[in-house]
RNA sequence: GGCCGAGUACCCAAGUGGCCUAAGGGAACGGAUUGCAAAUCCGUGAUUCGUGGGUUCAAAUCCCACCUCGGCCUCCA
């Protein structure tokens, strides 16, 4: 197995990714998660999904990963640095919004939530969140159902954020200032900047007019950044040796990350924007409070996304959550597809035609799936359990050395050369992986495969292969539209109509079947005439 | 203003000194199929890599300048 290389933000290089538990595992993996005050948009999810490739290409080179995505609960302030209340906290922002959306329409007045509560404002977003990610198939949401401690909410690491802090004042590294907060002095750790490249001196001068002054005189250098704000006017507070009030948001991933993962680990992941100031930050906490060489050994970050060449704005009308994608009938598939393809490292450009021609691929490889376990399920014997005919002739099966659930029974000679296309594209898939997830190349390996005729034998070897690369890819299982489940009534009208228009074919009326075919069309379904009968898919609308 | 990344066909996008007269997918066009479509299958497609210079036997790939886009410079995936 080739081993995985992924560029480290922290030293500028590829990186080969070494498990500090040694090459058996597990791999460290904490990423940063979203702040659940609004619903997360495909930006987000393109950095949350780029981990996912990066977690499964790990798995797919045969070493196991624990990864460890936070589900950030804890309001903070709009304005962090403000003392005076200025600033607003997120969560109470995102009841107001709430409210507004409940009158609006757009949620269910009856949605049961107090907007006046902000955990529950945060689990109302954080639920609509894990559906989001479930559907887009990020592993560890899905692995979060039966170990929820994998996906953890800072509200229930206080302690451990104040055990920090009381670590970082004891080393020297933290102060109490004159203006009753706690803040980390930069000064006091050598590495500071190494990560983003920013000199001390550089950020002086970018100081931007966002710190107040008030502020920036309490602190003993500007860049000191806050672990500790007490606050008794804030919406969440806690109490603590230094007054009740929240914590600085860097501390909540070095505290989680400690305690879930360790004091180093192996990978830290989040957008482009994280590199400055919160990655930065969680490093100089981590380190000194642990005293250790180094936090994460490789940081991996995923460029933003922009949408068809603009940047994404909810006034330019090109910002898109996942459930609005959802509701317009793209496919989960698509869209995982759509917004990884792309390398991580530089800006993906989001289009709705992207879109398609995603769908379309994931079609094809769909479709050749299909066709192996029809090769299968004939070599075996096995009627196929779907009752739809082989839709290819089983003639190119020779041997009957396979069982339909895919185990090889073979004692062959060259059991172990591969023979069809896609087990002799699975390595060349795997090595443009494991080159800092060049998944242009593996797609376009994959891509070429399945464009080439399979005559080999070994049907299930084949599909064995293909499940390999979808084990990265993770599109196959999630190929279906969300907004279609669910609406009995329509789909019964769709199912009606599809039947006048067969009745009307049946009797060569094909006005009659046209005028049908348009009826559907105006419904937003589109059909298909396929060898065992007509299906249809809503079209995807914008 | 400082620092950093990127510009490859109609669109998305790989390739980072010779195997590039540039991968893969989509659109478009032509053919097969269809009552006609859709879907599917087959075929066609950049002598050229933002612009202008330079280095080299050799450049999309290295260097310089310019233009455009994106990111960070204490809210942000």
């Amino acid at each position: 197995m080739p081993a995985v290389h992924i560029h480290n933000t922290l030293t500028g290089e590829l990186a080969e990714l070494k498990p500090i538990a040694g090459a058996a595992g597990p791999a460290t993996f904490y990423t940063c998660g979203p702040t659940v005050y609004d619903d997360a948009h495909i930006g987000n999810f393109r950095s949350f999904l780029n981990a996912d490739i990066l977690r499964r290409t790990i798995e797919l080179t045969g070493t196991p990963v624990r990864h460890v995505m936070n589900i950030t609960d804890v309001g903070h302030m709009t304005d962090d640095t403000n003392a005076d209340g200025a600033g607003e906290d997120k969560m109470a922002v995102a009841g107001r919004r709430l409210l507004e959306a409940k009158k609006s329409g757009k949620i269910h007045a009856d949605v049961a939530i107090d907007a006046n509560d902000p955990m529950a404002i945060a689990d109302f977003y954080a639920n609509r969140f894990l559906e989001d990610a479930r559907l887009l198939g990020l592993k560890v949401a899905i692995e979060a159902q039966g170990d929820p401690s994998l996906m953890p909410r800072p509200t229930k690491w206080i302690k451990q954020m104040l055990d920090m802090i009381k670590q970082l004042i004891d080393r020297g590294h933290a102060y109490v200032a004159s203006d009753g907060a706690v803040y980390f002095n930069v000064k006091s750790f050598a590495d500071y900047g190494k990560l983003s490249g920013n000199t001390l001196e550089n950020l002086r001068e970018g100081e931007g007019g966002r710190i107040s002054a008030q502020h920036q005189a309490a602190k003993k250098n500007p860049g000191d950044f806050m672990l500790w704000k007490p606050d008794r006017h804030h919406v969440l507070k806690w109490d603590s040796p230094y007054g009740a009030g929240y914590p600085g948001w860097h501390l909540e991933c070095s505290a989680m990350a400690a305690g879930l993962l360790g004091a180093e680990i192996d990978i830290h992941s989040g957008g482009e924007d994280n590199i400055f100031p919160h990655h930065e930050c969680e490093i100089a906490q981590s380190r000194c409070a642990h005293n250790k060489p180094s936090f994460a050994r490789v940081w991996f970050h995923t460029r933003h996304l922009i949408v068809e060449g603009e940047k994404m704005s909810k006034s330019k009308g090109n910002f898109f959550t996942a459930r609005d994608l959802f509701a317009k009938g793209v496919t989960p598939a698509a869209l995982r597809l759509e917004i990884t393809r792309t390398h991580y490292r530089t800006n993906a450009n989001f289009t709705m035609q992207g879109l398609a021609d995603c769908q379309r691929m994931i079609d094809r490889w769909s479709r050749t799936a299909d066709v192996l376990q029809v090769k299968i399920a004939a070599a075996s014997g096995t009627p196929n359990s779907k009752s739809n005919p082989p839709l290819v002739a089983s003639q190119s099966i020779t041997a009957p050395e396979n069982n339909a659930s895919g185990i090889s029974t073979n004692t062959n000679a060259n059991h172990n050369a591969p023979t069809g296309p896609l087990e002799i594209a699975l390595p060349r898939f795997t090595q443009a992986l494991c080159e800092d997830l060049n998944m242009a190349r593996a797609i376009a390996a994959l891509n070429e495969a399945v464009a080439v005729e399979d005559n080999s034998a070994c049907a299930h070897r084949e599909l064995a292969a293909l499940h390999k690369m979808n084990s990265v890819l993770g599109v196959l299982e999630r190929n279906t539209q969300v907004a279609n489940s669910g609406d009995a009534d329509f789909e019964a009208k769709v199912n009606a109509l599809i039947e006048v228009r067969a009745a009307a074919r049946r009797n060569k009326d094909f006005a009659a079947s046209d005028r049908a075919r348009d009826e559907l069309l105006s419904l937003g379904v589109q059909i298909k005439d396929g060898a065992t009968g007509t299906t249809w898919t809503r079209t995807v609308r914008v």
